[in-house]
DNA sequence: CGCCAGATTGAGGACGCTCAATTCTGGTGG
DNA sequence: CCACCAGAATTGAGCGTCCTCAATCTGGCG
């Protein structure tokens, strides 16, 4: 364990899941630095055009990427919860194209490019891990936008609810009880929604007994009927490794 | 010029726009070998499940990655033109989670993976280079998914139009009069609508003399205003060289 | 206790969908 | 060279999901 903690212990985990890494490899990994900082929510971690020299490791909270139109819609890309590596991408596209912010208290740490690039260099095997972490975060995305384009408001929101179920099970945390660190209006721009049809679509699934949310925290009640709702097949997460 | 003709120097080309490469990198490029195919319409590609170990370079036609719900409704989640490696980011996760379909007649070159991730082993440039264009590609997922989510109908169809006409221009060609190679059906899976409600919006661009479809070719009769329609601002291409 | 962001609810409207029929087009074989 | 055909484009009518605007309610915090 090193000054950077559980996070990125987390996110050493996750790497694996998706790589074969050798015990050098993670040494490297656990010998990066990296810098805490906090946001108290809607803050932004990372601001649109500038030019970074460090990923974010969420280490406590939650952020998110968002997109926005010439009229200010919103478009959240991507959400990221503990052990997430929020902008790995960071590293080889410094410019930022889309902002990053809290959705919540949020803690951070930046770890520089600088270091990652580096252990790139030093281990193919490690630069590859990275290339395949991004395509993995890219593969999200797509799924996103299937999501997005051909699926109904129920199965849109019940889509985000069981890739958060998978993603916190990854972590080792209960999948039927996790911390739900965004508003209505938030879920509103994850699925291309307005915050009113949420909150109905809200009710809708709580009525069937599938979803509910108490303050910050999601409970799934029935966990196999939500992905049925959703039409959820996990495989598009990575989270199971798969090798060539 | 190598057996893989005019396709790979495009890619190069391209590649040479994100990144900087070196006269031996372009060497080794230069170097790939590949296996020509060549498809009518609406073929796999590469199917869904399958574990390939080459990627596709697009030399002629189109093609294009899909998405499908359960129900079968698809979502187009990229378009491929001559010149794009359509899955370079199967050189990392090689089994398919969407499959790719030609558009029209398409020729397609497959070059081995082993070949690219050796590339990428000898030279840190190269590889950082493929992961770069990786990422630019997940960062046009990105701006489709802000695009279905947050943009009307006309914007949608207008977006697409004009990132095309971009990528068209970045291979030296003619951005106001160019192919498209997508039925009225493929525009609606790329944009989230109908088919119908393509045809009438389709329509109303055309009385607005923004754009004019003729036959497989894709006349912009405004780009300036075709683009202010669409809220589009080109730098999500990443079509010019930004360097860390 | 007052304040404020977030959640909730209502009513009405619009954008895009469904279903179905018709026309157009390009490629095919006779 | 023409007739034919299938796929694509086009149009109409009616409907539904989701949006807009606006008001009210709730819970946490200073």
């Amino acid at each position: 364990m090193n000054t950077l903690g559980p996070a990125l212990e987390k996110w050493i985990h996750r790497l694996r899941r998706r790589s074969v890494l050798s015990a050098e490899d993670v040494q490297v990994l656990r010998g990066l630095s990296g810098r805490v900082e906090k946001f108290s929510a809607n803050q932004d971690v990372v601001s649109l055009g500038e030019c970074v020299a460090h990923s974010c490791l969420v280490a406590d909270g939650a952020v998110a990427r968002f997109g926005q139109t010439g009229e200010g819609l919103r478009q959240l890309m991507a959400v990221y919860i503990p052990g997430d590596m929020a902008d790995l991408h960071s590293a080889v596209l410094p410019r930022v194209s889309a902002p990053i912010q809290s959705l919540t208290h949020a803690t951070v740490i930046r770890v520089p490019h600088e270091e990652l690039i580096e252990a790139g260099e030093r281990s193919p095997d490690l630069a590859r891990a990275f290339w395949r972490d991004c395509v993995a975060d890219a593969q999200i995305a797509s799924e996103w936008l299937l999501n997005n384009g051909r699926r109904n408001a129920q199965a849109r929101l019940a889509h985000l609810f069981c890739e958060l179920s998978y993603r916190y099970a990854a972590l080792g945390e209960n999948p039927l009880r996790f911390p739900l660190d965004m508003t209505q209006n938030h879920l509103a721009d994850a699925t291309g929604m307005t915050a009113v049809h949420v909150n109905r679509t809200l009710r809708a699934l709580r009525e069937m007994e599938l979803v509910d949310i108490r303050g910050r925290t999601l409970r799934i009640t029935d966990l196999d009927r939500l992905g049925a709702v959703a039409d959820f097949d996990p495989r598009y997460l990575h989270l199971t490794q798969e090798q060539r």
